[in-house]
RNA sequence: GCCCGAGUGGCGGAAUUGGUAGACGCACCGCACUCAAAAUGCGGCGACGAAAGUCGUGCGGGUUCGAGUCCCGCCUCGGGCACCA
């Protein structure tokens, strides 16, 4: 058969013919005629003749006039850096399935896509090539732009944004005023992390192992007054209402965010500090998860790099101290935090009351305590904590036990004990278990006024301003009499300079907007005195948290997002993108969304309700990576194999949140998939409207099976096997054809349109080649579901299986009505089963018709 | 150290509520068609065994008529957090 066809194609002189897999690819400049090619699976004929097809007409529209539910699916979009890689086409070949599913399930879907197109790289390619970022960036949009649209993603192109544009980032400056007239962003002078190659400051998510996420450069210190979103205020949110995500989101991803807000509850208990010489009294406020533990603290530790390690210090002692605060300086975050290091600190000439006890201990300062988690001073009980006992052993101070667990004690053994026990050497609390504990010495810590039960977070708030110029500038201007105004709405977009290239933009630890003189000096919209804008961009972050609101109405121009469009589509019925932004963008992304709830311009706290993980394309185990070179390009991909192959191996390969090694796959065998699937819509000789109740029972089973199971798979987000019960039907329809059914009959029609519909969430063009070959109008996409007829799912007989001491010994084949009583006197009088059963003495007999029988003899 | 997740053929992976382990595919082997090759179609393919059969889902126990699935104790791998009091 093929041969005519590849014959045929070779004599029309416009097509290459691959024989070896019996498909061609064509070099074909326009849609050839189906004729040329009848027989063959002609990849780059089908890619050609429907590639603009649904775009032009609009099949992924959404309606959006409420006539259908509406259901809102979203891929995490892209960066613009060059083309599209296989990380996208994994990325966005799982998507698409959720919506195409949907979208047969009758619901209004929408798809949109757009460009998270601010960021580092388009400057560095700037300074590079002596250009403005937006040329790099707005080539790359439209490189992608087009590899999006031959990639056959069923997206809405007419929602398409980039968070560039000054119609975008005008409301990104909005959504940073609207935090700062509510409390909610503010400046302050704090020691900060510092990319030096980048020369522009990092929030601590995009801290790594000490290194800058973006060029792996190692982080240093350096105060600054810089801009922060109070996410903190909302870190029990963040943590509580992670609740309705359970089940909803990927458990590590879930995790992970527990793990990045480190809520600890504990209590505040407060030190007097003795007046020494010159030095006056003081109270020292100490944060610790133990206060069960209070009569065993032997000193007090202060974070050496904390202001009140250098109020509390003495006179005598203050040389000693500055010597010591020098050295820690110069250490990275890296060696500091090591905790292989030996305890160092230096003792502060003062002495402190503990509060229940009424003991003297002395205070100390240290590098092993942060300025600023707690309250940046603790009380150290070296009993039972291990640094605070490293750091005893180190400074020959005392160690008292105060709850005894049975193991041995911690100053002989080095070894702090930190589990369950008996409260001992405490006054009022011995006796106590560890949780009485706490809650005893909560009480009589509040009722003496000398502090209560709190809690704090590992969560800092969210570090926003950045020393670069690709990105949405901070609409506030400094003025000497009126402080930080913010810029007027009618003001909006404070607009990037257009006339900066090149060296302009390169970093010099200043924005280069400050370079920028006469877009810096502005009149205060408050006094209309000489002001000055702010120099510094917003994180390319803040960007990102509200995009997915903005697809609801991405057209406006009177307001962020369209409150009626949002509360018809949102939140995000189901989120597809990497684990990388477990915690980066999911976590920003909540967090605006429960500030614009909480001022009242949203009234729902989660923005994505389902959460998919895809998983990663790896070549030989590893991720692809330049300096390994084993990057696989996607455009040769998919000029060797098809957009479609290529689609249908990243699904079939894993399930979705599972890797995919390219290494292991075979983008070939899907081709040869595809090829064959499509063939059968040729075979088809019925006309479409044929009714299948007058087909072969059998096919008609097969199909209504991989129709009911896809359902349930599809739901489970088993995409993978859903690709492996269309091979089944894809195999139950060749044969049908070729075997005594044929091709006229009925059933082999429907069984080969459900091959097409099921074949569409992955394979779009040749879905579509074959819903047209079929007879049908385009386009397959927006196919209802079939219904499932559930009396074809219910098979005549079924093989029932006898089990004896749990070993299968016989089969038989029973029909599937059969009765108990009937199925149990079949199995006894089986040849097989009274072989083994033997000379024993039958127990019980349990039957479950009409699959199985087990005896239990002995 | 704490917290999540995962271990199934040569490989990727299947397996409703415990009920035929290995679906589907890759690789490999064979057959048909062909002068031949490719393509296509059909068949085989966990291990041991001539067969009957025995063993088999990381390891050790347990529950059950029956465990990949449930329980207890481990091991290994991947990921997150970590001098966070």
């Amino acid at each position: 058969m093929s041969r005519v066809g590849s014959k045929s194609s070779m004599e029309a002189g416009r097509v290459v013919v691959s024989h070896e897999r019996g498909f061609t690819v064509s070099e074909a400049q326009s849609a050839p005629t189906p004729e040329a090619n009848d027989d063959v699976y002609d990849v780059k004929a089908i890619e050609a003749r429907w590639g603009s097809y649904w775009e032009e007409a609009g099949t992924f529209v959404p309606l959006d006039d409420g006539s259908r539910e509406r259901r809102y699916v979203l891929d995490m979009f892209p960066y613009p850096s060059g083309d599209l890689h296989m990380g996208h086409a994994e990325a966005f070949a799982m998507g698409d399935v959720v919506s195409r599913h949907w979208r047969h399930c009758g619901y209004d879907v929408m798809h949109p896509i757009g460009w998270d197109s601010f960021g580092l790289p388009a400057e560095n390619a700037a300074i590079k090539n002596n250009q403005h970022p937006a040329e790099w960036t707005y080539k790359n949009i439209e490189t992608q732009a087009g590899s999006f649209k031959r990639y056959g993603i069923s997206a809405d192109w007419n929602r398409r944004l980039h968070t560039s544009d000054p119609e975008y980032y005008r409301w990104t400056q909005w959504l940073f005023l609207e935090l700062f007239k509510n409390g909610l962003a503010y400046r302050k002078d704090s020691p900060v992390n510092w990319c030096p190659k980048d020369q522009t400051v990092l929030a601590n998510e995009q801290v790594v192992n000490g290194k800058c996420e973006r060029c792996g450069t190692e982080v240093t210190k350096k105060s600054l007054n810089q801009w922060y979103f109070k996410i903190t205020d909302f870190a029990d949110r963040l943590l509580d209402e992670m609740d309705q995500l359970e089940g909803h989101w990927p458990d590590r991803v879930l995790s992970m965010q527990r793990n990045w807000i480190g809520r600890s509850h504990g209590a505040h208990v407060r030190f007097g500090i003795q007046a020494s010489g010159a030095q006056p009294a003081h109270d020292v406020t100490v944060f610790t998860t133990r206060p069960d533990t209070l009569f065993g603290a032997t000193f007090m530790v202060v974070a050496v790099d904390a202001p009140l390690a250098a109020k509390l210090v003495t006179d005598e002692q203050r040389e000693a101290f500055e010597a010591y605060r020098e050295s820690v300086k110069v250490l990275s975050d890296i060696e500091r935090q090591s905790s292989e290091r030996e305890k160092t600190g230096v003792f502060l000439g003062r002495t402190a009351i503990n509060p229940l006890s009424g003991e003297e201990i002395p205070v100390w300062a240290s590098d092993y305590v942060l300025a600023d988690y707690g309250t940046g001073a603790i009380m150290a009980v070296p009993a039972h904590d291990q640094r605070d006992l490293d750091f005893a052993r180190a400074m020959d101070l005392p160690v008292r036990v105060v709850l005894e667990t049975g193991e041995e004690d911690p100053a002989v053994s080095g070894v702090a004990t930190v589990g369950e026990g008996t409260l001992v050497n405490s006054g009022d609390l011995d006796g106590l278990n560890k949780a009485e504990a706490i809650a005893q010495a909560i009480g009589i810590v509040e009722s003496k006024g000398l502090g209560e039960a709190t809690t704090t977070y590992r969560l800092r708030d969210w570090l926003v301003s950045r020393q670069r110029f690709w990105g949405a500038p901070i609409p506030v201007i400094h003025c000497e009499h009126c402080g930080e105004v913010a810029v007027p709405d009618e003001q909006l977009p404070v607009r990037l300079p257009d006339d900066l290239r090149g060296e302009a933009l390169a970093p010099k630890g200043q924005s280069p907007l400050a370079a920028a003189e006469e877009w810096v000096n502005v009149a205060c919209p408050s006094c209309g005195g000489a002001a000055k804008r702010d120099t510094d961009t917003m994180d390319t972050f803040v960007d990102s948290s509200w995009y997915y609101l903005r697809f609801a109405s991405p057209q406006s121009s009177t307001a962020a997002f369209d409150a009626e469009a949002v509360k018809n589509w949102l939140p995000v019925g189901q989120y597809v993108g990497g684990v990388e932004h477990a915690i980066l963008h999911l976590l920003y992304s909540r967090f605006i969304t429960k500030v614009l709830q909480h001022l009242g311009h949203l009234d729902f706290p989660e923005p994505f309700s389902a959460l998919l993980n895809q998983g990663q394309v790896l070549n030989g185990g590893k991720a692809m990576s330049k300096s390994l070179g084993n990057g696989v390009n996607l455009g040769e991909q998919l000029d060797e194999f098809g957009v479609d192959a290529i689609r249908t191996t990243m699904v079939f390969a894993s399930p979705p949140e599972d890797d995919v090694d390219w290494a292991d796959v075979a983008p070939h065998a899907m081709q040869k998939f595809l090829a064959r699937a499509w063939r059968l819509a040729n075979d088809v000789t019925s006309q479409p409207g044929v009714d299948p109740a007058a087909g072969e029972r059998s096919v008609r089973s097969a199909t209504h099976k991989a129709l009911h199971d896809a359902l349930e798979l599809l739901d489970a987000g088993k995409f993978n096997v859903v690709i492996a019960r269309t091979m089944e039907l894809v195999n139950a329809a060749r044969k049908a054809i070729d075997g005594e059914v044929g091709g006229a009959d009925p059933a082999v029609r429907e069984a080969v349109e459900t091959v097409a519909v099921l074949l569409s969430l992955v394979a779009p063009y040749t879905a579509e080649d074959m819903w047209d070959r079929l007879g049908h109008e385009p386009s397959v996409a927006n196919v209802p579901w079939p219904a499932v007829d559930e009396s074809l799912l219910v098979e005549d007989t079924v093989t029932a299986v006898v089990q004896i001491r749990g070993k299968i010994r016989a089969k038989l084949e029973v029909a599937a009505d059969i009765s108990e009583d009937a199925l149990r006197e079949l199995a006894l009088a089986d040849d097989a089963v009274k072989r083994s059963v033997g000379d024993a003495e039958i127990v019980k007999v349990i039957v479950r018709a009409p699959k199985l029988v087990s005896l239990v003899v002995k």
